[in-house]
DNA sequence: GTCTATAAGAAGATAGAC
DNA sequence: GTCTATCTTCTTATAGAC
């Protein structure tokens, strides 16, 4: 990893730590193990290096497509599998979306920043809401539709059933960032969280909980 | 009110809005109309402002006792009411939750600062997940548990039962933070949220769509 | 590209008159 | 209790050598 890359990376960490205004130059500097006016040959000045960050957010976050890839797989294009999905499956489905949100090192100090960051700048506030409330709500609500059309799950309307999936794995997320101690109890509820979600929504209970005879489809 | 007071209330305001480190002493004392080191003579420093906000927040956050009081009535007293509420009732219970936390002044200035200043400080953290989820799951969770008791709604798991009425009010309180201009949406949304909530829950569904012959107790 | 030295300026805090 | 003037410290940023 080049300086440059290195400053960014240094100072992401630190700005997710302790807010932009508390993080001085001296302190990226340090991190990268040159003097601060050498940084100054990387970066017009600290907000120029704030804005990189900002920048290589907004690229990662474009690149994930907002958290659609999820385990390496497009969901999209495996939409056949959520038509048969079992609650095993489903469990995993939302593991997957909480532990990625939780320990992906870039997504972590990303969403940490932008907490702290967010009413500093309204752009900011925006990108938080897109990246962890509106994409998973409609990427979810899209993976939640295809089971209601093959029949799995049954609501009248899906945006509130989406709500209901997604709201208390955004909870425990919020959770796990202010007291990471609790994420084993978080992970337990967020599976009772899941089973109880399709005992509520499941077309037939009966139908959901003998889906045990076909292999299951890691998602 | 007297001079300290305006000092904490205003800072209050700045902090919220911009966090500790963007305001300065300079800032404060121009909104309260006095200089910069005339307000030496109410606080030692910058941080014993900060200090008495957050023990200003704290004798008010035990004077609600976690937001158990909500719209004057205090619930626990008046359990007898939650064991025969209708759904047009959880929804004004679950508007009210979300309107008192929205709307309070203090509360609504407490929860901003408190989310921009939560990483500098675990004590903040931990004033928040009390004040924001601990306490509502745990209350919400006491008047649920009510009314499964009365047999008005049914579950195997309260528990999981209060995070599903919870956390989309949570969740969407956070999006109306962030962006006032959703909160008609966000009203709309927690309507249907409860309605659904209801359905998923209720013993029969027939009984509580019927509960119109009495006569709705505010709650 | 990195360094040392240093300028420039901002912000917190104090001194002392009124 | 409030003010003006000022001190002090900290932090960003630049200058110029290597």
């Amino acid at each position: 990893m080049d300086t440059r890359h290195r400053i960014i990376d240094e100072a992401l960490t630190l700005f997710s730590e302790k807010g932009y205004a508390n993080v001085f130059v001296a302190d990226i500097a340090e991190r990268v193990g040159i003097k601060a006016p050498s940084l100054y040959k990387h970066f017009k000045n600290k907000q120029a290096i704030f804005d990189a960050i900002i920048e290589e957010m907004n690229r990662r976050f474009l690149e994930e497509a907002g958290a659609l890839r999820i385990n390496g797989s497009d969901a999209v294009a495996d939409a056949e599998i959520y038509k048969h999905i079992s609650e095993e499956q489903l469990i995993i489905l939302g593991k997957n979306l909480f532990l990625y949100f939780l320990h992906d090192d870039y997504t972590r100090r990303f969403r940490k920043m932008l907490t702290i960051e967010q009413f500093h700048d309204k752009e900011l506030a925006a990108a938080y809401m897109k990246q962890y409330v509106d994409d998973p709500l409609s990427y979810q609500g899209m993976l939640l539709g295809l089971m209601v059309s093959s029949g799995v799950l049954q609501t009248e309307n899906v945006e509130i059933m989406t709500l209901h999936f997604y709201a208390p794995i955004y909870m425990l997320l919020t959770i796990c960032d202010r007291e990471p101690k609790r994420e084993a109890k978080a992970l337990k509820t967020l599976e009772a969280h899941i089973r109880q979600f399709n005992r509520l929504y499941a077309r037939d209970e009966k139908t959901i909980k003998t889906a045990k005879k076909k292999p299951r489809r890691n998602v």
